[in-house]
DNA sequence: TTGGTTTGTTGGTGCTACCATTGAACTATA
DNA sequence: TATAGTTCAATGGTAGCACCAACAAACCAA
């Protein structure tokens, strides 16, 4: 037990005036004095009261409200109103990182159908009946825009059904999980997926028919199967357009 | 085919000015002509350049601040420097969702057991050596600290054997999302949690034994029971600390 | 070589004035 | 009386300036 303790030199870290104000907000809504719905004073006399120029106050404010915090309304009754709640949030954030993070496409989609199975065990135990109504009505929607030819908005029924499968599957944090995952991996959907449409619409139905038997096994074999093949389309059309780049950059 | 398109009304958004030169440095971000280490000019030439004024412009690069995609730096040298990739952002997007009310303690728990066992099923097919002798010599120095009765440093070694456990399923993305959800229940083990630290080590070597027979059913369950336990823990915990702070706000 | 000093660059802060938008109170008109 | 239009005050949004604080590189002295 004669462990030695080393000294740790940690980075000092300036402290700025705006993040004071911030975490003191951040204590009011954490200790509950602020909640949901609440009107902040005007910026004028915050500023006032923290002893800080309006413009840090500013900063401050945006720092909250791009965090999701609070939001901002111009006008006689306008003012800093307390919000928060809203996994977009969390998804754009998760966003942000993987983008930035030196992360591989590849990844992306391994963890997202790991997610995605977990979401389903969950759904097969917890999706009432409404959940499975909500689900076939989106499968038929996107049948008819599939047909109609509008690409954009089988897009984004894409995503809902994620969205709608997640909810079924009663757990929040995997559902914005996957929702961020599957925005993501959209954005390289852009069109050409023209072999992946034919299957879609039969392998949802499948898909469906497991989740009524709450057969999670076959459930999840069903969706895996579908999204091994678009995850492929996926990577590859991420290559062709990598090398794209690639090139644009040098000639550049 | 008859289907009506019913015009949807989408609220107007006043544009804002920093909103718009925000826009703006994302997008050289996601082309990748902006990459992490590269400077963006001071901020007089950059309000001079995009016309706006300083104070929008740093309301701008005080949003990206936040978003943790750029970080700010004074001095002679110094600039707005491209970063990025930090899971503590999603951690702490995730965390505002929940002191907010958005998600409730027990989905994240729930969460977090499925997500370590999807990892726990990667790193049993994919670690390495390294990755083991890693994960083994972080669980002697929790040991080493549990008898000299360092709680601090003993969580931070906590969080470090699920980050190493990511890295042994070599899958960032589940890494930040497992990194994200073990930070936030983290904070809610303040102290007294000592009937598990007892339980803590062997658990950890039961884990191990499996990880090594590369046997995932068997480390899963291992790891899902010592997690079950530990996150009961949590949630009463905290259902104690809730009523406590309904109390102190009723009193006020 | 070492330690201190100078100096210019850059982010951080304060302040003032003014603009733009919003909703509510008010007014005029049919 | 009801509706349409107007006025008005509150509030966030923008601009521009002056100055402070800290940082690092260049410089200087021992």
């Amino acid at each position: 037990m004669d462990k030695e303790l080393k000294p740790v030199y940690r980075p000092v870290k300036t402290p700025r005036a705006f993040e004071n104000v911030c975490d003191q907000i951040r204590a009011q809504l954490e200790s509950g004095a602020l909640q949901h719905g609440d009107k902040l004073p005007p910026e004028r006399e915050l500023a006032e009261r923290f002893g800080v120029s309006r413009n840090v106050l500013r900063e401050a404010l945006r720092s909250l409200e791009i965090a999701g915090l609070i939001s901002l309304k111009k006008g006689g009754t306008g003012g800093s109103f307390i919000t928060g709640g809203d996994p977009k949030i969390v998804s754009r954030a998760f966003k942000d990182v993987l983008v930035t993070g030196g992360m591989t496409l590849s990844e992306f989609t391994e963890a997202r159908i790991l997610i995605l199975n977990d979401i389903i065990r969950l759904a097969c135990d917890r999706a009432t009946e409404e959940d499975f109504v909500a689900l076939e009505e989106n499968i038929e929607r996107t049948d008819e825009f599939t047909q109609s030819g509008d690409a954009k908005g089988r897009l984004e029924l894409a995503e809902d059904f994620y969205r709608l499968l997640a909810a079924a599957g009663k757990n929040k944090v995997l559902g914005v999980s996957i929702d961020a995952l599957t925005e993501i991996l959209m954005q390289f959907l852009a069109s050409a997926d023209k072999p992946h449409i034919s299957l879609l619409i039969d392998s949802r139905k499948q898909f469906m028919k497991h989740l009524r038997a709450r057969d999670a096994a076959k459930a999840s074999k069903a969706m895996s199967t579908y999204l091994a093949g678009l995850h492929q389309h996926i990577l590859t059309a991420s290559a062709r357009k990598s090398t794209m780049a690639q090139k644009r950059k040098k000639s550049s």
